[in-house]
RNA sequence: GUCCCCUUCGUCUAGUGGUCCAGGACACUGCCCUUUCACGGCGGUAACAGGGGUUCGAACCCCCUAGGGGACACCA
């Protein structure tokens, strides 16, 4: 057996915790039988990952103690295919289905793409399109194809009523209607493979026999079916594990919650402790204990006790199980350890210092100086931000708009962080004083402390998203609808 | 809108036809321990979404309804 988990890098979310969870459990499940636990990290985005950013979650997910396999090189074992040298790889098979019949070229340009979806929406039907309808005749190709426009490969889809039965290791046979499955692209007009293809061609090539996957691929199901049926491939025993979700419910989201495993590093959570929550989440111990190590879970492992309700991420919890690890499973010399590798490191006080060192007039200036920066959350009141000039609402706004710049930053520097929030205070013709004010009580809990930026870089995307979030909550939050408002009112002042 | 998945205390869950007027954990809460707080100990409040079947018997099987979620991209 051979069971392989998919990870997508994304840009500045860092490791999300449903990836560490997807991966746990395709861990359990592959040991739990004897058969090998590999990864793979893939994006055919080339804009969005960095060796960079795909070196992070592979950290993390080491930190929390996964472990994985090296599996058959297929040009790139665990990394990134992006760099390796087999990406044509992709294109041969593309070609390959194109020779048999199964896949098709496709010169159609976005605009009429969204034309046609459009259509179809406003008819009520599905806008999935198939070969007819995008379909062109013979002298428009060449035209276009002498013309040298983009073109893609997709694959051909059935046309005819009726469903395709898809096996679920949990729920059994789901039937999907062929009308909801569209003819897919399989490389995309730069060449690259969609996910779709690349997903089918490196589980084919790496032997998986299962795959644990986010219940969101149930719908594309369908589609991998069709595409192991044309390459005349085994399909592996596919597992759709439930999403992990917000408060609200909705999918789990960073917009709503931290939901990077940095954040909850740098707030202090054992990967002990973490790593079991995730594994409490769907799914329970035989004798429903609550606390237990990851190799208490792979021996007692039972994909068949997965629970499918979507369960909502509960922070709360989370911090009892932590406080459980740190009381029972560590001695005092083992917890000091711990803090030090934490942040009570001679490199860590070598960043703070020379922001502290210019304020202190006595040592025991430090650590009320720089206790910011080992806090979680911070103890914030609406009284915190008294001091400013400017009213509640227009503080909120300052924050909300800081913070949705600062989410769409990819690199986390003092001077990006800089230029961002002067371009923002710009764009809204405020004084870059004061839109950085209520930050600094957002980052630092007073009026008065480190350069904000400084601070920020300090603590990190992470917990500084999360700060900022807190404060909002604090001074009254965002309803719905003002978030509609701000949010069109955030969209205009880009073209600014 | 269309299709798919899901539905036990506020939350995480146990439960796979009788042992369930539903058990555990977090949170909340009462008492005890304690110079304080926390930890710990002992209690309490709180759920089978609704309606129809099947069955001697249903949280568990089937159907309908409702609710929630997901998918519908040259993102994964």
């Amino acid at each position: 057996m051979t069971v392989r988990t998919r990870i997508a890098p994304s840009p500045t979310g860092g490791p999300h915790v449903g990836t560490a969870y997807i991966a746990l459990f395709n861990m359990c499940f592959a040991k739990a039988h004897g058969g090998e636990f590999l990864l793979r990290i893939e994006d055919t985005d080339q804009a969005r990952s960095t060796a960079a950013s795909e070196q992070a979650i592979l950290d993390s997910l080491r930190w929390l103690g996964l472990e994985w396999d090296e599996g058959p090189d297929i040009g790139g074992k665990c990394g990134p295919y992006r760099q390796s040298e087999r990406m044509d790889i992709y294109g041969k098979y593309a070609r390959q289905l194109v020779e048999q019949g199964d896949a098709f070229v496709c010169y159609r340009t976005a605009q009429e793409l969204n034309e046609m979806r459009e259509l179809r929406r406003a008819q009520g039907n599905s806008t999935a399109l198939k070969y007819s309808d995008l379909k062109l005749p013979d002298d428009e190709v060449a035209s276009r194809a002498a013309a040298g426009q983009a073109h893609v490969i997709r694959m051909m889809v059935p046309e005819e009523e009726g469903a395709c039965a898809v096996e679920d290791m949990l729920r059994g046979t789901i039937e999907l209607d062929w009308s909801m499955v569209d003819a897919q692209i399989l490389l995309k007009s730069d060449g690259m493979p969609t996910y779709h293809l690349a997903n089918v061609v490196d589980d084919h090539l790496m032997e998986i026999t299962h795959v644990l996957r986010g219940e969101e691929w149930i719908n594309s199901a369908p589609k991998h079916k069709l595409l192991y049926q044309y390459f005349g491939w085994d399909m592996p025993k596919l597992c759709h594990l439930p999403l992990l979700r917000n408060p609200d419910k909705s999918k789990l989201s960073k917009r709503k919650n931290p939901t990077s495993i940095l954040y909850y590093q740098r707030m202090g959570f054992l990967p002990e402790a973490l790593i079991n929550y995730l594994g409490r989440m769907g799914w329970s111990m035989p004798d429903e204990s609550e606390k237990f190590s990851l190799e208490q879970m792979l021996a007692n492992f039972d994909i068949q006790r997965v629970s499918l309700g979507g369960p909502i991420f509960d922070v709360e919890k989370l911090k009892w199980l932590n406080g459980m690890w740190i009381r029972e499973d560590l001695d005092e010399a083992a917890l000091a350890k711990r803090l030090i590798d934490w942040a009570y490191n001679e490199a860590n006080l070598n960043k703070v210092l020379p922001h502290a060192q210019k304020r202190m007039e006595t040592l025991s200036d430090f650590a009320p100086l720089a206790s910011f920066l080992v806090s979680g959350t911070l103890p914030l009141t609406p009284e915190s931000f008294a001091s400013l000039k400017a009213d509640t609402e227009t503080t909120v706004k300052g924050l909300q708009f800081a913070l949705w710049r600062l989410e769409a930053l990819s690199l986390w520097t003092r001077d990006s962080i800089w230029d961002e929030l002067k371009a923002l205070a710009n764009a809204q013709e405020v004084k870059v004083k004061d839109a950085l004010a209520p930050l600094f009580i957002a980052i630092s809990g007073t009026p008065a402390s480190f350069s904000v930026v400084d601070s920020m870089e300090l603590l990190g995307a992470d917990m500084s998203y999360a700060r900022i979030r807190h404060a909002i909550e604090i001074l009254g939050g965002v309803s719905k609808k003002a978030t509609k408002r701000l949010e069109k009112e955030y969209q205009s002042l880009q073209g600014a």
